[in-house]
DNA sequence: TCAAAAGTGTTATCGCTACACCCATGA
DNA sequence: TCATGGGTGTAGCGATAACACTTTTGA
């Protein structure tokens, strides 16, 4: 029996299976720990996070449990994996997040309801929380997000236009934006919510809407190049109007 | 009967007590997690840790559980408090460390065979924690480290002499230093390590200890006036050759 | 009165900012 | 050919670094 092990989320459709997993969780899992990925998505000048629906307007970060023997890092880039498809992602532990009332017991009440199973409040999955936040930056055309049995749906939200969340999930976002916005200061890693191939200007849009401030042209391109983690490519986009820019890709460090 | 709640320390030294506090450990901590500090203190241009000695020559950072309804950060600062007797603490959580290797049951063992306690290797203390972990900047001279049933003793150790440590206490110790560091860039929190009085030129000589360069000093004294939470003293230091240096003290923000 | 440390001011340099200029392209 | 966006160069400014000068103190 396969036991698909993202929380609220991919699981079979079969009840007596979700029943066995719930059961049997103590088991696969450490309890009082999860993680919640914040996933980061880009388009048109505008921030996304991956949230899902777990019952009717009340909405989560993406999240899992780790396994018994299963390495912390390993287990959210396996929770990354099981909700959106990617595999080789920039994901970076930023803050763990362990307030008392991190649980949600009512929320679990409403889903067993629904799902036809049969409800006790001291199951693990309604007791506390630790959670361990991590953040993600993706390519969303690149994303599959996957519903799972829990779950009604997922969907991107705009950062500046986000639903009302469960318990501290606001929160985690929060901070996963400011290091995300720390991290920048440092690392060049905004590439990563773009494609393989991007342009310098289309880079520079990424920056200013993450930063939320505007950007000086020249300097930008310069600064960028003075990373030199970037590669021009021959080609340049194609079917723009006026000037077609270059186009880059990412090149490894060498001493990574 | 009272339980002490750090472990492998600050325990009754009574057995029976000790043994009971073991058995009911799982009752009272949530299983899996701990806290690990990395105590900072300053003396002589020198960094030190706070260690202590778990069996001979096997030393490791002071760490504790998490108790089943406290906050995170509570604990943090209740085990902190344990271990140096200090409450009013610069505390800062700066990483969650989770290899699956993380547990010491050949420690335990050795350590119950001494107190004389029955071994058992499933016992909750000897199994895998992922741990969250802090790092702390104290007044050394304050400090009053409390040994403890398990531990055969505290010590301070110089940063750059450490005694061999258990697991990743080495990497966690690597860590919290670089955090500390990033801070520092940010902040003046350096201060924590000296007593409340201080001059400039010792709060100078902690920087280049801390980030082992060697800094001007002109700037460096316009720079720690630019913060604006030092305030001068009328006070000079006394008892030095030379010009007596002013004495400063911490001025806590307004918008706090 | 001299050496050493503290406190502060001055100058040079580097990096960032703002802006300007030219180029390529589609309408 | 004109408007628009891309690519790059340059002058001005501000922050930082290096250093110099004065003051204070004990020996």
């Amino acid at each position: 029996m396969v036991f698909f092990k993202s929380y609220i989320c991919a699981m079979s459709k079969n009840p007596k299976e979700v029943l066995e997993l719930l059961q049997r969780g103590e088991e696969l899992f450490l309890p009082h720990i999860s993680i919640d990925n914040v996933i980061f998505g880009y388009e048109n000048d505008s921030l996304y996070v991956l949230l899902l629906e777990i019952v009717e307007d009340k909405w989560m970060l993406p999240g899992g449990f780790i396994e018994r023997q299963e390495p912390l890092d390993q287990a959210a880039v396996r929770i990354l994996n099981e909700r959106t498809g990617l595999n080789k992602v920039y994901l970076k532990q930023f803050y763990t997040f362990g307030d008392p009332n991190r649980s949600f017991p009512t929320e679990m009440e409403q889903l067993f309801l629904k799902i036809g199973i049969p409800w006790d409040k001291d199951l693990w999955i309604s007791q506390r929380f630790i959670s361990v936040g991590y953040y993600a930056l993706v390519h969303m055309a690149m994303t599959r997000p996957t519903a799972g049995f829990f779950s009604l749906r997922h969907q991107w939200f705009r950062l500046d236009a986000l639903p009302e969340l469960l318990l501290d999930h606001k929160e985690i976002v929060e901070a996963a934006l400011q290091k995300f916005r720390a991290d920048l200061q440092v690392d060049p890693v905004a590439f990563h919510l773009l494609p393989q191939k991007f342009t310098m200007p289309e880079l520079h849009r990424v920056y200013e809407t993450v930063l939320g401030r505007q950007m000086d042209r020249s300097r930008f391109q310069k600064k960028m190049l003075g990373y030199a983690v970037f590669e021009r490519l021959e080609e340049r986009r194609e079917g723009v109007p006026h000037k077609r820019p270059y186009l880059y890709s990412y090149k490894l460090p060498a001493n990574k």
